[in-house]
DNA sequence: CCTGAAGACTTCAATACTAAAGTTCGATGC
DNA sequence: GCATCGAACTTTAGTATTGAAGTCTTCAGG
């Protein structure tokens, strides 16, 4: 008994209605739905992965590295930057990337400083393992969806995160008004 | 200075494509823009409640109690199941909630191996001052958005959802809070 | 009753992350 | 050419999360 399981999107936005007057329904819903939406498809991402041995932590470092073009190689520091994470937890997972092969991690020679994290070939193999799975993945997706919806699907959210990329610089309140 | 930035989606698929032939840039549009956007909203939301002293994990928890109606109550199992977490995580993040003082725990007297999670006055007002915060936010993202296009989004957002919830039958998902 | 089993949470050990201090190399100023 | 500053990474200490083992309560059967 007593088995109260997680509402439905609907249901959820009721609730809210419920406890804080004015809501907008319809902001709710796209809001919610993204939320979730997003959720599950980490989760479907990490399934998948998981199954070639790799975290979805991992397939990330993978999947920057092959967007920088050959040879495939960036800093610690920059890799940090782009996943959202401290330079001190990159250093944790390039260890262990690098013992498990998927990368390698070396002294610039021409300024020691700097250090090279460089994709291995297993590494590639496994990004592009983990790309085929998550291509198929997403094309189930969207099945759906007509090109045309997918075209304006697609146009939105980037209009979208152009609002909120232009919010970044101001740490506290609303988003600024673009031109 | 090798100031390589992180590349703008159009860069991002157009570099993709060079890696990996046989890519929809339509559908890997979407998908990238959907991963992006979560990400910056996280953070936005992160900075947000941060101004109230809690943070995004604490946040979550606020919400689905709050969601349960009144008298705002769960046990730990059940969160832990709506938030993704494992059951020890969940004591652990009530253990520090608690101390806070924005929830209460207890053991159910009618069944003592439960434990009930209650919202205290504290707790409910912090949810409703993130929620401001929250709404405001997002009432600011969709800006751009005509009511017919956020009606469109919604729409399509929950088709894709259901798309993902059927094609994931309940195999355990577990899922972090943030990124 | 008493025992065994199952459920709901907690504890424990190990992993991953953050913030802050530390290290090393390179560049700049005098 | 020496000292100092700053950049880029690593180390350390502390926090959050996971998986597995442990505890306590309830319930079903004998």
């Amino acid at each position: 008994m007593s088995d109260t399981q997680e509402p439905s999107l609907d249901e959820q936005i009721a609730a809210y209605q419920r406890e804080f007057r004015d809501l907008d329904p319809q902001v709710e819903k796209v809001v919610s739905a993204l939320g979730r939406l997003n959720r599950r498809m980490n989760v479907a991402y990490g399934r998948q992965v998981a199954e070639l041995g790799i975290s979805n932590a991992e397939w990330e470092v993978l999947k920057h590295l092959v967007l920088s073009g050959a040879p495939y190689r960036l800093g610690p520091g920059e890799l940090a930057k782009r996943l959202g994470l401290t330079p001190a937890a990159m250093t944790h997972r390039i260890d262990r990337m690098a013992t498990d092969g998927l990368v390698t991690r070396d002294r610039d020679e021409n300024n020691r400083v700097r250090v090279i994290v460089e994709l291995t070939d297993e590494g590639r193999t496994k990004w592009l393992e983990a790309m085929r799975m998550a291509t198929a993945f997403e094309e189930d997706l969207l099945q759906d969806l007509s090109s045309e919806e997918r075209g304006a699907l697609g146009e939105m959210l980037i209009r979208l995160l152009r609002r909120v990329e232009h919010a970044q610089p101001d740490a506290g309140g609303r988003l600024k008004d673009l031109d």
